[in-house]
DNA sequence: TCATAAACGAGACGGTACGTCCGGTCTTCTT
DNA sequence: AAGAAGACCGGACGTACCGTCTCGTTTATGA
C-alpha cells in the first residue's frame, strides 16, 4: 500500500529517485516509536529524527503524520491473519479469530492501534486508509462465510454482513472499551456461537 | 451529571455563586459545534467564543475540554434509549437496539459522538468517561439478557457478556467504519440472530 | 520606542494586561544573544528559550523577530551619546564623534549592531525602525550643526545636511566594511575637516 | 571575474566542458530577479528556474547563492564608474561621485544592491566579496587623489584615507537611509566640499 | 451597609507540535 | 564530465491550541 502507486509514467523520470532507504527508515522508526511508550503522541519530529531524516521528507511522500503510522501498522500485520479452509464453519471462524485476537492483543500491535486510533480521528484521511484496511480484513472472513454457504453450511436467510460484524464488533468494542479480555478461548466461543446462529 | 457533586460543605458558603446560565451556555455551545462540521475540531477557544464565556469558567468546573463535550452528549442522549420489558427476549432486544440504532444515526448525535472519538482518541480522560458512558449503557442491555435468562429463555452455558457485546460491537464498528447501515430493519434481524443464538 | 505606543485609551481595559516582567527578559535575553557570538543568527526559539517564555508572547508584541533586537539595541545605546555644547563646532563635533565611534566600537554594540543589519536586511520593517534610529542620531548631530551657525560659524553656503551625512557615513562605511578604524584620533581629524569645510 | 579562473589545464580535456551559456543564464536570471521585486528574496530554486538550469550547476560554479549574486551585480556596474583625469582634483572628484551616484540611484541597481546587502548580512562570505568589491571602487578614488598630492594640490598633512571615506561614506549612508537625494548637484557640492578641505 | 470572597469575561502567558520554506548536498539519467 | 531534474538533511519560521495565570467587575453572603 505505497502512498505513491505507481502510476504507469510514460516520461522517462529525471532527477534523482525516491530513496527507498529512507522510506523504510521511516516506516521503521514509525513502528519502534509506536510500540514504544503507551500510546505516547508520536510527534513529527521525533519520527524525523529517530528514522534520522527531515521532515520534508515525511511531507513528501505522505499527506500527513497519520498516514505514516497506518502504512508502518498495515504493513507489520499484512500477514499475521491467515484465511483458515478447515473444511468446516465453526473451526474456519475459530482459527481466523483466534489469529485476530492473538495479533490485536500482542503488546506492540495494540499499542499501535491505540495509537494510530488517535490520528485516525483527528485525520479524516488516515480515518479512510483505516476503513481500507479494515474492509480488506472484512473481506478476509466474509471469504470464509461464502465458502460455508456453498458448502451449505449456512441457512437461507443469513445476513452475511451482519454476521461478519458481529465477529469484528466484538473484537474492535473490546479492543477500544477493554472490559473484556480477547482471549482464543472467547474466539472459540464466539466462533461457535456465530457458526449456530448461522444455520 | 454536574462533575463537582455538592461535597457537603461544613464551612458557609461565602461569595459568588455558580453561574448555572453560564454552565447551561457552555454544553449548548459545545452541542452546535459538535454537530456543526463534519467532526471539526472544537478548541477551548471556540467554545468559550461561541457560549460568550471565559475560558477560565470552563476549566473551574470541568476537567478538561472532552469532559464537556462528554458531558453535552450524554445530557443530550440519555434519555433517547429505554429499557424495555416486554417478556420476550427477542422483541425486547429489538426494542433496545431499534432505539440504539436510531440514537447513533441521528445526524446531530452522529456528529458530536464523531467529534468525541477524536477527543477521547487524544485525552485519556476523555477515554474513560466514555467508557464509563459505555459501562452504563452495557449495563442496561445486560439487564434485558439476565430478565430472559430468569424466565428461563437462554440456555445454560450462554456467555451473557459476549452476546452484549456482539450487539454493541455491531452498533460501533458500522458507526465507525460506516460501510453498513444502522436501519430498524438491521436491529430486528440482529435481535432475532441474538435471541436463537442465546437458547 | 515601545512596540505598542500607548494609545490613549477610553475603554477600561479587561483581561489579563501585558505582562512587563516578560517584555524586559526577552529584551535582556535579546541583548544577551545579540553580545554574545561574533553576529550570530539569534534564533526566535533560542530568544524564546533564553528569555524564559514562550514564542507567542513574542509574536504578540512585536511584528518580526529583527522589532524585538532593534528595540534591545535602541533601548541601549539611547544614552551612551551625548550631545555636547562646548561654544565651538569643532570641539562640539569631537566630542559627539568621540563618543559615536566609542559606542559604535564596544565589542557588545558592535555584535548587536552586526546582527541587527543582518535583520534588516531581509526584514523592510526593521530596516524602517532602523532609519528612524538613525534619523534620531543625525538630529542631534544636526542641532550641534544649527548652533554653530547660529553662532556664525559657518559659511552662508553650506549644506548642513550633507555636512553631517559625511559624519555619518564615515562612521558607517567602515564600521559596515572595517577596512579602517574607528579611533578617537580619527574622530579629532574628521571633526577638524568638518569644522574647516563648514568655514 | 568568473569564479574559477581558467586555470592553463595540461591535462587533455576529458568530458564536457562548461557551458557559457548555461553560466551566462544564470548571471542573467539573477540579475533579473535582483532587479525585479523590492528586495524579494531571491532563493536558489527560483534563481534555478528562472533561468533553466539545476541547482547543482550554481553550486558547481559558486561558492554560494550570495557569491552568483555579487557577481552578477558586479559584471553590471563595472563600467559605470570612470577614473577621470581632468587636471585638477575637484572637477576630477565631481566627475567620480556624478558617476557613482548615477550607476547607484538607477533603479536596477539600486534595487540589486539592496537585494545583495540583505545576502551580505546574512552571509559572510558575501559580505567579504562585498568588500572586495568596494575595496576596488576604493582604489579608484585613492588614485584620483593620489595623482592630486603629486600635483600639489592637497595640504601635507591630508588623510587620503579620511577623505576616500567622507566621499563614500555619504554615498552608502544615503544609500541605505535614502533620507536625502544622490544628485549630481549634490556630487559637485561634495566634490568641492571634499577639494577644500585637503588644501 | 459594607467588607469579604468567590465567580465571571477577557485575554496574556509558557509550552508543544504543527506544516512550510529554504540552503546546500547528493543521486539519477541525458547529452 | 557537465548538465537538468529533483530528492535529501537540517534547521528556522510563524501559527494553533492547551491549560494556567492575572486583571477588573459583578454578585452574594456574613459581620
Amino acid at each position: 500500500m505505497p502512498p505513491t502507486p505507481p502510476v504507469p509514467e510514460r516520461r522517462p523520470h529525471t532527477g534523482r529517485r525516491r530513496n527507498e532507504a529512507a522510506r523504510q527508515a521511516i516506516l521503521a522508526a514509525a513502528r519502534r516509536l509506536l510500540a514504544a511508550g503507551g500510546g505516547e503522541p508520536v510527534t513529527v519530529d521525533s519520527l524525523a529524527r529517530e528514522a534520522g531524516i527531515g521532515k520534508q521528507t515525511i511531507y513528501r511522500w505522505w499527506p500527513s503524520k497519520g498516514a505514516v503510522l497506518l502504512e508502518a501498522l498495515t504493513s507489520t500485520a499484512r500477514d499475521q491473519v491467515s484465511t483458515p479452509d478447515t473444511g468446516a464453519l465453526e473451526s474456519d471462524l475459530a482459527a481466523f479469530l483466534c489469529d485476530l485476537f492473538q495479533a490485536g492483543t500482542a503488546p506492540d500491535n495494540a499499542a499501535m492501534l491505540g495509537t494510530l486510533l488517535a490520528e485516525a480521528a483527528r485525520d479524516p484521511q488516515v480515518a479512510d486508509l483505516l476503513r481500507d484496511f479494515t474492509r480488506t480484513r472484512r473481506g478476509d472472513l466474509r471469504t470464509i462465510v461464502e465458502r460455508a454457504r456453498e458448502r451449505g453450511e449456512t441457512a437461507a436467510g443469513t445476513d452475511v454482513d451482519l454476521l461478519v460484524d458481529q465477529a469484528f464488533g466484538v473484537y474492535w468494542f473490546r479492543f477500544l472499551s477493554g472490559h473484556a479480555p480477547l482471549t482464543p478461548e472467547v474466539a472459540r466461543t464466539l466462533a461457535r456461537t456465530l457458526a449456530l446462529g448461522a444455520r
